[in-house]
RNA sequence: GCCCCUGUAGCUCAGAGGAUAGAGCACCGGCCUCCGAAGCCGGUGGCGGCGGUUCGAGUCCGCCCAGGGGUACCA
């Protein structure tokens, strides 16, 4: 158990031990929450218990603090507690139990900041499902690294976690798309066609005109233009799927799988799911169409399902996927990862889960606000349609996959970001996930000079880490397993780069005062035992690094 | 109009109702005869506005101002 559960459980036995002592007037407890103080003469664990008691006690905060300590059993090997005014209880663990720590790390090695869970659940994060209609831009590059980021830090707390992209490929864009492959083909072919109205006129769709016209010739043109423009189709298709994934895998972004919308149809899922929704008396013909009676569910309006023209709408599609995700597989619990732009999507598609008889509650939707992208003084606006994507190849080429992590990572999705590209390129070079990765590379060094120096630091002993900084950074590691709990509930990532700064912080502070490696025969000893503590810092460093999927250097 | 998100340092952003609001970049000043100076130490500088709830508000509520997104038988 983490020791801040542990803390309030402590807490919270005092108080109805004091209840029933009559020391405190009965009354609900409300739950106790355990604060990691900023100021470390606060400790290294707060309670503000006996503020929260005060006006319903009808007592002074201090006073139900100083009765409050005497009952608490606070194991003594590693918590002292003190009362704090205006009210706090403060705890502080004990250097013993910090230096032991060091071995705990060590012997936890890759392990360490997992979290054992006693209910793992099995859960899907579903994230970038672009259209397959052009290469990943920038703009969808932030929901990627979330998505994945995410996706490792709920792992980390023990769930059983899937990586998913939903293919559309069954909607009307799809055509657009195809047709403009089929014109841009024929182009290449030397032949006159026009571009479909809307199509897309990205450099790509010349380029993947170019290829079909090498590969095959001129196979499709001798076609009837049907034919062609499926058989072409299904291969741009393929193609650009291929392109968008080995842009993503660039950036450190996989998945478990990756689904077809098409195969809703194919399956009958699609059939099922409207039928489902009809049982449960939620559909309704009007003006030739089939809607969703979402206002049975407190929506403002009801969605069409099925166009006039007999076509299902995407959001028909998204309910039978929906169905699948919930009903068909059993995930307990479904994340989707959305831009700005699907916002007015959400509480329609949660109330069309609950239609379908699911909790809606098990569905959450993470809206990441749009990326704005600025090069110089211009506003640059990325568009598929108008070809002057900024995509994420290119930005990945120039800032490099580790510091175009961070950086998406860093922010929390729900505030929009000004993605200035040339402040990106320029602050590669000068960048925090330098100096991360610089802590680690240094690390790495004085380990290597270590073993060069023929020093065995296995038996090394922690408790001569006495040193301020050595505390000081013994405490900050300690923090990874409550961080990685807290960003999992949630859902936030964005703690990790931070914690991974403040982690490098301590360990270059740590360093600048304390030698490691020292040639003096009677500093041998604390330099075995710093070496333990380098070590351990290493582990954890290189955890935090693998969660945002970032490389952890033995050089730079 | 209605709905969602956001206004925190010069810039980019963190801040589960707690104690003296933080970091990176930028700027100013110190620190390498010694394990990596891609580092360390110090300094300048800030919660859009007005009310309210609370022992306590950057955080919660209301109004105002500003920016972005959504509001289709598009995706």
């Amino acid at each position: 158990m983490l020791l801040k559960h542990r803390i309030a459980q402590l807490v919270t036995q005092a108080a109805q031990e004091a209840q029933r002592q009559g020391a405190l007037p009965p009354g609900p407890v409300p739950e106790v929450e355990v604060e990691r103080p900023q100021n470390p003469e606060h400790g290294d664990f707060a309670v503000s218990l006996p503020l929260k008691l005060a006006r319903a006690a009808r007592m002074n905060p201090m006073t139900i603090a100083q009765r409050l300590l005497p009952l608490m059993p606070v194991e003594e090997f590693i918590l002292e507690a003190r009362v704090w005014p205006p009210g706090f209880i403060n705890f502080h663990v004990k250097q013993r139990w910090l230096q032991e720590q060091v071995e705990e790390v060590l012997g936890q090695g890759q392990r360490y900041g997992d979290l054992p869970q006693a209910q793992p659940l099995k859960v899907q994060v579903e994230f970038v499902s672009v259209n397959p209609t052009g290469p990943v831009h920038v703009g969808h590059a932030r929901g990627a690294v979330l998505g994945s980021g995410l996706a490792s830090i709920l792992a980390a707390a023990g769930h059983h976690v899937s990586k998913e992209y939903y293919i559309n490929d069954a909607g009307t864009q799809m055509g657009v798309f195809y047709r403009s492959l089929y014109a841009r083909y024929l182009q290449a072919l030397g032949r006159e066609a026009p571009m479909p109205e809307n199509g897309y006129m990205g450099d790509y769709m010349v380029e993947l005109g170019r290829e079909a016209a090498q590969e095959h010739g001129d196979r499709f043109a001798r076609m009837p233009e049907v034919e062609a423009v499926a058989a072409l189709g299904r291969l741009g298709l393929e193609r650009m799927l291929a392109i968008i994934r080995a842009d993503l895998e660039a950036v450190g972004v996989t998945f478990d799988v990756w689904f077809n919308e098409g195969s809703l149809y194919e399956t009958g899922q699609y059939g099922e799911a409207m039928e489902l929704l009809r049982r449960n008396g939620y559909l309704a013909q009007r003006e030739g169409a089939t809607w969703f009676s979402s206002t049975l569910l407190g929506e403002d309006k009801d969605n069409v399902l099925v166009r006039s023209t007999g076509e299902p709408t995407y959001f028909a599609s998204d309910i039978a996927y929906h169905r699948n995700k919930f009903l068909v597989r059993g995930y307990d619990r479904v994340i989707n990862i959305w831009g700005a732009d699907h916002q007015g999507h959400v509480s329609r598609l949660k109330a069309a889960v609950g239609a379908l008889g699911v909790d809606p509650g098990r569905l959450t939707v993470i809206i990441s606000q749009l990326v704005t992208l600025k090069q110089g003084e211009e506003a640059v606006r990325a568009s598929k349609r108008k070809g002057n994507i900024v995509t994420l190849r290119e930005l990945v080429e120039e800032v490099g996959p580790d510091a175009c992590r961070f950086f998406f990572l860093s922010r929390s999705p729900e505030s929009q970001m000004e993605f200035d590209l040339d402040l990106a390129v320029q602050q590669s070079a000068d960048n925090p996930v330098y100096y991360v990765q610089y802590a680690h590379a240094r690390i790495a060094s004085i380990l290597r000079l270590a073993r060069e120096r023929g020093l065995d630091w296995s038996a090394g002993d922690v408790s001569l880490l006495t040193h301020e900084a050595e505390a000081a950074l013994i405490r900050r590691m300690l923090q990874l397993p409550e961080l990685v709990e807290t960003m999992a509930q949630r859902l936030e990532p964005h703690h990790l780069p931070r914690y991974a700064m403040d982690l490098a912080t301590a360990f270059h502070w740590f360093y600048q005062q304390c030698r490691v490696v020292s040639g003096e025969p009677e500093e041998r000893a604390v330099s075995l035992a710093r070496l333990k503590l380098v070590e351990a810092c290493r582990v954890v460093l290189a955890r935090c690094l693998s969660l945002m999927g970032m490389s952890a250097p033995e050089r730079m």
